[in-house]
RNA sequence: GCCGCGAUGGCGGAAUAGGUAGACGCGCGAGACUUAAAAUCUCGUACUAGCAAUAGUGUGUGGGUUCGAUUCCCUCUCGCGGCACCA
C-alpha cells in the first residue's frame, strides 16, 4: 500500500495562518435580522482565568467540546456567536507581584497573550473581535456602572458586622467562599471581625431565584444544589414572653419547622448575637449577667472551626430568666448558647429534645427536662392538638393562637459580600465626603480608575490607600476633605455580567445594546466547570434579574442560561488530580508538538462522556493518532485513485455505503447531545470497515461521498478535515473555500438499513441460536417463528418440549417459552 | 447527619420508552511485511471447563416485578461531590 506520511506540523501551522489571515469566524455581525432570530445559536465558555502558568489540559476539553458544537452549527445553518474573554482581574497576579514586584498589569497582559496563542493553536473558531477582559477600563466601566445602578435602588449597601476575615490573604471573604470554615483559595483557618463592608442584597431576589430554575435546561443535581444553598424552609414564629415580675411585655421570637412540637418545649435557647441586640442583661441577676457576659465574649472568640468542634460538645449558660410558652403557659427556663445561630431565623429557638438531635445533646450536658410530645405521626401529651397528625396540627395551632403565631419561611443565603482589602480589581465607585458619608463617584468620572502606584505589600489594609494619585484625584474632584473607598469588588462582581458585555464589546456609550441582548440572550448552551455552581451561577442569574427589573434588558425570565452543562476533571494517567508537585501534569503544549492538535482535541473527546472525571491514558493518544492518520492515508487513496480516469466503482460496496450513512446519521444525532466519545467510536468503525477494502484497485466511494466523509470529521479534526478537503479539489466538485464553510452532509434513512437483520431466539429468555432475514419482510411474524423453530440448532432444545409462549420483537429476537 | 451522583473485562468506556452485555480505544497474545527494528496491517482477547463444537457463570450486595433486567422497584455495601449546630 502507498505511504501518505501526515506531516500535522506543516499542515496546522499553514491552516492555522490561511484562517488568520482570511478572517475565518472572527468577527460575527451581532445585528440581527427577523430571520436569524429563531436561527441564533449563542455558545459560552466559562470565563477563564489567564494564568501565569498558560493552557492546561483541563481547558482543551470543553473549549473543544464547544468548538465542536460551534462548528457544527454552523454547519447547520445557525447564526452561531462563540465569544472568548479573559476574568483577569484575581489574586494570582497580585499575589505575584508581592513576591516579584511586577505590577499585575503587566503579567496578565503577558498571560493573556500565552492564551490567546495557545487557544488559537488549538484551532477553537472563537469570535475574537468581542473579545474582552475584565480589567480592561472600558469594561470594569461597567462593572462600577452596575454597582451604582444596584445602589441607586438600595441593593447595594454598606453595613457594620462580623465578617470571614482570612489572614493570610488580608481580605474579607463571602460565605460562598469559605468551605468548611477555610478560605477556598488558600486554606487558611477564617477568623470572625467587625469590619463595614458592602453588600449586594441578592435576597431580594431569593424566591426567584428557586422558581427560575423551572424555566431551564441544567443538570438536576446543580438544581438542586443551588436551591439547598438558597435554602428556603417553611415554618412557624412564635412568641414567648419573659416572666418578669414588672409585667412589662419583653418578648422573645423563636422560629421552627416543628411547631407541631411546642408541647415539648422545655427550654429556650437564644443566640450570643441576638441576646446582645435585645440587650436583655437588664432583666437578670447580677451574679446571671457576669456569667452571661463572659459565655458571650467566650463565643465571640471562636473561630469557625471552634464551633465545628461544639457540634459535639455543646456549650451554653443559664440566664436564670423563665420564659412562657404561649400554648401551655408552661415556664421554661432561657439560655444562651452558640449553637443557635444569630444569623438564622429569628436567633432564638424553642428546644424540643425529644425531637431534636440537638436539643437533646444540650439537655443531656445540662440536666433539663425531655419530653416526648409526637408518636408515629400524632401528637401526645399537646393538650387540645393530642390525636391530631403532625401536618394539621400545625395549621389548627396557628389557627388557635394568632396573636402570637404564624407562619413563616426562612432562607440560609445572605447578601452577597463585594468589598474586598485587595488591589488588583474594580475600585468600588463610592467616595467619602469630610463627614465620611457615602457618595457615588459621578457617572462621568467613570471609569473611575484603579491607581497605579501602589504598594502591594499586605498589612491587612487595602493597598490602595497607599496611593497617592488616589488620595489627590478624590480631593481634585470632590473638594478638599473627601476620600475615596479603599477597597475593590469582588472579581464575582465582573464576571457575573460578561456574557451580557460580549454582546456589544465596543460600545462606549452603555453596558450593552438593549436589542441585541434581546436577540442574543439567553445563552443557547453554557459549559462551566461544576466548581462554579452556587458562587457564579447564581451571582450571574441576580444580575440578569435586576438589569432586567431596571429595563436594561427583554427577557422575561430573567435566566441567563437557557443550556448548562458540565465537563469533568482530566486527571493525571495515575487517576489523581493533576498538580505540580504529584508530577502527574500533561503539558497540552507537548502533546501538540508530538501529535498535533486535532490529536488532542479528538484524544481527550474520545475519552469519556464528557461530564465524566478521566483519567489521562498516554497511550491512548498515541491510539487517536493512529486513527486519524489511518483516515488520511485512506482519504488520499481514493483521490489517488481519481486521478486515473480509467477507475471504476467496485460493484460490492453496499456495506460500505450503508455503514457511510449509518455514520452521518449517528454523528448527527451524537454531536449536538454532546456525545462525542460515542461519534469518535462510529467514526473509528467506519474507517475500520473502509480500510479492508482499501487495497483494492477499484473505487470504493463515489465523490460525493467521500466529500461527505470530510464534511463530518471537519467539526471534530478541523486541520486535517481541511488539509483532505483541499486536497479533495482535484475531484472537480463545486467546492467552498473551506471544508468550515460547507454545510453539514445528510444521511439517506433508507440507506442506513442494513439489507438483512441478524434475528437471535432465545429459549426462556436465553440465547440459543440466530439466523439472518431480510430486512424487507421483518414485519412476517409467522414466517419468522417458523424459521426460529426450524433451525437445526434449535432441536435440542425444543425436543419433547412444548412452546408456551412466543415472543417476537421485531428485527431483534424471538424469545420461546418452552415448558 | 442531610442532599445529589456513581459502581459494567487487565484499563478508559459502550449498550437503558426492558430485548444478543462488553461497541470503540488502550493493553495483551499470535501472525504478515522487514536482514533486523520502528512504522503499518491481519487475526484473537469477559471468566470457567474443553482440542473443538459447546456448556455454565457474569454488569457492587441481597431480594422483587417480567417470557426476558446493566436498564424498573425495594434493601444493603463501597466510592465521589456538595452542604452541615440552618431549628
Amino acid at each position: 500500500m502507498s505511504d501518505y506520511k501526515y506531516d500535522h506540523q506543516a499542515v496546522e501551522e499553514k491552516w492555522l495562518q490561511s484562517w488568520e489571515s482570511s478572517g475565518l469566524f472572527c468577527s460575527t455581525d451581532l445585528d440581527l435580522n427577523e430571520s436569524d432570530l429563531k436561527n441564533k445559536e449563542y455558545l459560552l465558555y466559562a470565563f477563564a482565568y489567564p494564568s501565569g502558568s498558560g493552557l492546561h489540559v483541563g481547558h482543551v476539553e470543553p473549549k473543544t467540546a464547544l468548538d465542536i458544537q460551534a462548528r457544527f452549527k454552523r454547519m447547520n445553518g445557525k447564526k452561531v456567536f462563540f465569544p472568548v474573554g479573559w476574568d483577569a482581574f484575581g489574586l494570582p497576579a497580585e499575589n505575584y507581584a508581592i513576591k516579584t514586584g511586577i505590577h499585575p498589569k503587566e503579567t496578565t497582559k503577558a498571560a493573556i497573550n500565552t492564551f490567546r496563542r495557545q487557544v488559537k493553536r488549538l484551532g477553537i473558531s472563537y469570535d475574537w473581535s468581542s473579545e474582552t477582559a475584565t480589567n480592561n477600563p472600558d469594561y470594569y466601566k461597567w462593572t462600577q456602572w452596575i454597582f451604582q445602578q444596584l445602589y441607586k435602588k438600595g441593593l447595594a449597601y454598606q453595613s457594620e458586622g462580623k465578617v470571614n476575615w482570612c489572614p493570610s490573604c488580608q481580605t474579607v471573604l463571602a460565605n460562598e467562599q469559605v468551605v468548611s470554615g477555610r478560605c477556598e483559595r488558600c486554606d487558611s483557618e477564617v477568623v470572625q471581625k467587625d469590619l463595614k463592608q458592602w453588600y449586594f442584597k441578592i435576597t431580594e431576589y431569593k424566591d426567584e431565584l428557586i422558581e427560575g430554575l423551572r424555566q431551564v435546561d441544567w443538570p438536576e443535581p446543580t438544581k438542586n444544589q443551588q436551591i439547598n444553598w438558597i435554602g428556603r424552609s417553611e415554618g412557624a414564629e412564635v412568641d414567648f414572653s419573659i416572666d418578669l415580675d414588672n409585667k412589662s411585655a419583653q418578648k422573645i421570637t423563636i422560629f421552627t419547622t416543628r411547631l407541631d412540637t411546642i408541647f415539648g418545649a422545655t427550654f429556650m435557647v437564644i443566640s450570643p448575637e441576638k441576646f446582645e441586640q435585645k440587650n436583655l442583661f437588664k432583666f437578670l441577676s447580677q451574679d446571671n449577667q457576669q456569667k452571661v457576659q463572659e459565655y458571650i465574649t467566650l463565643a465571640y472568640k471562636k473561630t469557625e472551626e471552634d464551633r465545628k468542634i461544639g457540634e459535639k460538645d455543646k456549650t451554653g449558660v443559664d440566664t436564670g430568666l423563665k420564659i412562657i410558652n404561649p400554648f401551655n403557659q408552661e415556664k421554661i427556663p432561657l439560655y444562651v448558647a452558640d449553637y443557635v445561630l444569630g444569623g438564622y431565623g429569628t436567633g432564638a429557638i424553642m428546644a424540643v429534645p425529644a425531637h431534636d438531635e440537638r436539643d437533646m445533646a444540650f439537655a443531656q450536658k445540662f440536666n433539663l427536662t425531655i419530653k416526648e410530645v409526637v408518636v408515629d405521626g400524632h401528637l401526645i401529651n399537646s393538650g387540645e392538638f393530642t390525636g391530631l397528625e403532625v401536618r394539621e396540627a400545625v395549621s389548627k395551632m396557628i389557627a388557635a393562637k394568632p396573636d402570637v403565631s404564624r407562619s413563616s419561611v426562612n432562607y440560609k443565603l445572605r447578601d452577597w459580600l463585594i468589598s474586598r482589602q485587595r488591589y488588583w480589581g474594580a475600585p468600588i465607585p463610592v467616595v467619602y465626603d469630610p463627614e465620611g458619608k457615602a457618595h457615588l463617584v459621578k457617572e462621568e468620572h467613570l471609569p473611575w480608575l484603579l491607581a497605579d502606584d501602589v504598594d502591594f505589600k499586605p498589612t491587612g489594609e487595602s493597598p490602595l490607600k497607599s496611593s497617592e494619585e488616589f488620595k489627590a484625584r478624590v480631593e481634585k474632584l470632590y473638594g478638599a476633605g473627601w476620600t475615596p473607598e479603599y477597597d475593590t469588588m469582588d472579581t464575582f462582581v465582573d464576571s457575573s455580567w460578561y456574557y451580557m458585555r460580549y454582546c456589544s464589546s465596543r460600545d462606549s456609550l452603555q453596558f450593552a445594546d438593549k436589542k441585541r441582548l434581546q436577540d442574543w440572550l439567553p445563552v443557547n448552551l453554557y459549559l462551566i466547570g461544576p466548581e462554579h455552581i452556587v458562587l457564579h451561577l447564581l451571582y450571574s442569574r441576580f444580575f440578569t434579574k435586576f438589569l432586567r427589573d431596571e429595563g436594561y434588558l427583554n427577557l422575561p425570565s430573567g435566566e441567563p442560561f437557557a443550556k448548562m452543562r458540565h465537563q469533568g476533571m482530566i486527571l493525571g494517567p495515575d487517576g489523581r488530580k493533576m498538580s505540580k508537585s504529584k508530577g502527574n501534569v500533561i503539558n497540552p503544549d507537548e502533546i501538540i508538538k508530538e501529535y498535533g492538535a486535532d490529536t488532542l482535541r479528538v484524544y481527550e473527546m474520545f475519552m469519556g462522556p464528557l461530564e465524566a472525571d478521566k483519567p489521562w491514558n498516554p497511550r491512548a493518544v498515541a491510539g487517536v493518532s493512529r486513527f486519524l492518520r489511518k483516515i488520511y492515508r485512506l482519504v488520499n487513496l481514493e483521490i489517488a485513485k481519481y486521478k486515473n480516469s480509467s477507475s471504476q466503482l467496485i460493484e460490492n460496496r453496499a456495506e460500505l455505503v450503508q455503514k457511510l450513512h449509518w455514520v452521518i446519521q449517528k454523528l448527527s444525532l451524537d454531536l449536538p447531545e454532546l456525545k462525542y466519545n460515542t461519534a469518535i467510536a462510529a467514526l473509528m468503525e467506519f474507517s475500520n470497515l473502509w480500510e479492508k477494502s482499501a487495497d483494492d484497485s477499484k473505487l470504493l466511494l463515489k465523490k460525493e461521498e467521500l466529500l461527505a466523509f470530510i464534511k463530518i470529521i471537519a467539526p471534530l479534526a478541523p486541520f486535517i478535515a481541511e488539509e483532505l478537503y483541499s486536497q479533495s479539489k482535484l475531484l472537480g466538485l463545486k467546492m467552498q473555500s473551506s471544508v468550515h464553510l460547507e454545510s453539514w452532509p445528510e444521511y439517506e434513512a433508507s440507506l442506513v438499513q442494513k439489507a438483512s437483520v441478524v434475528v437471535v431466539v432465545q429459549v426462556n429468555g436465553k440465547v440459543r441460536s440466530q439466523f439472518e432475514w431480510p430486512t424487507s419482510r421483518i414485519d412476517e411474524k409467522e414466517s419468522i417463528l417458523n424459521e426460529a423453530k426450524s433451525l437445526e440448532s434449535m432441536k435440542k432444545w425444543l425436543d419433547g418440549q412444548k412452546i408456551q409462549k412466543e415472543i417476537y420483537i421485531p428485527g431483534k429476537l424471538i424469545n420461546l417459552v418452552v415448558s
